[in-house]
DNA sequence: ATAGATGCAAAGCATTTGCAGATAT
DNA sequence: ATATCTGCAAATGCTTTGCATCTAT
């Protein structure tokens, strides 16, 4: 189920966290309103490392084992995803903030590109069909060299 | 019970794992032969206590430490593939032994089907070549439910 | 008022590593 | 002969958890 999501607004996103939290009788405290923000205001991927850095440089006070926490009920939720691509530490995502996408790794530089191939995702589903299931998620990745002999990546990303 | 025939004959199988380690200044012991004849002989997917423990049912002595050693020799290698479905232990299969494939994960009863198709295949490299990559390998799982409220597997699975 | 959250430190787990003795080549 | 392995146990790195204390509701 490719859906495409447009973007989000924080009142909204606030409001699907609240909710979620509400029907699992979870609090809304401060804390996990970092996380959450953390995750849909910086873009890329984010590692538990790259996150606590985060919250310590604009004074958010969140101890590691609530932000490992509430990634956990994020990503229950569907306001998050989980990533753990080969070779890479496990790195999480606002899943609301852009359409669906897969991913495509360079082995060389280890640089992250994201696609989307209406075509894939039907064809996926149709395979699920024929085994009688539905889709609860995938998890893609494609793992590239660059044909040049030294990925011509490796720069653009030194200089970003 | 091996439910395919292999591909490879164990002859050429340990030809070529001898190919490997010759090419690597590596050895050819005992306990690496051990791993490779249990994941290429046994189920489909084993993780690193099954395979500890196939080699103890059969006598063979392999230490923990040498099994991981040895895993990762045959991953580089490409005699073995590693899988790390979510909400499952890491195991490792034959990678000689059927043709390549992807799997399907059941959410409710686990049960992992592999498949096959084509088309997948082709599109997957047409957008890593758009993004002047060459393929080196990919992830692909998708996690499903069954169309019927009680998972169908379940049944079956329990008396596997 | 109280169920639920937080931080801390300790515990858990899977995996890796240093080392001394063993072994393939 | 010697470079490479193996087993062991200790170490690692990431993640989870128990508990006493706090806080949202």
């Amino acid at each position: 189920m490719p859906q495409f999501a447009s973007k989000i607004s924080n009142e909204e996103l606030e409001e699907r966290f609240k909710e979620y939290l509400y029907k699992h009788n979870g609090k809304f405290t401060h804390e996990r309103m970092a996380v959450l923000r953390i995750i849909y205001e910086d873009d890329e991927h984010l590692s538990v490392d790259a996150i606590l850095q985060i919250a310590r440089d604009r004074d958010l006070s969140v101890s590691r084992a609530t932000v490992y926490r509430t990634l956990d009920l994020l990503v229950q939720s569907g306001l998050a995803k989980k990533h753990q691509f080969d070779g890479h530490e496990t790195v999480f995502e606002a899943a609301l903030k852009e359409g669906h996408h897969d991913h495509i790794v360079c082995v060389d530089c280890n640089k992250i590109t994201e696609f989307f191939d209406g075509d894939l995702e039907r064809i996926q589903n149709e395979i699920l069909s024929k085994y009688g299931l539905v889709m609860v998620k995938h998890t893609h990745q494609l793992y590239g060299r660059c044909i040049r002999p030294n990925c011509p990546e490796k720069e653009a990303l030194k200089t970003r």
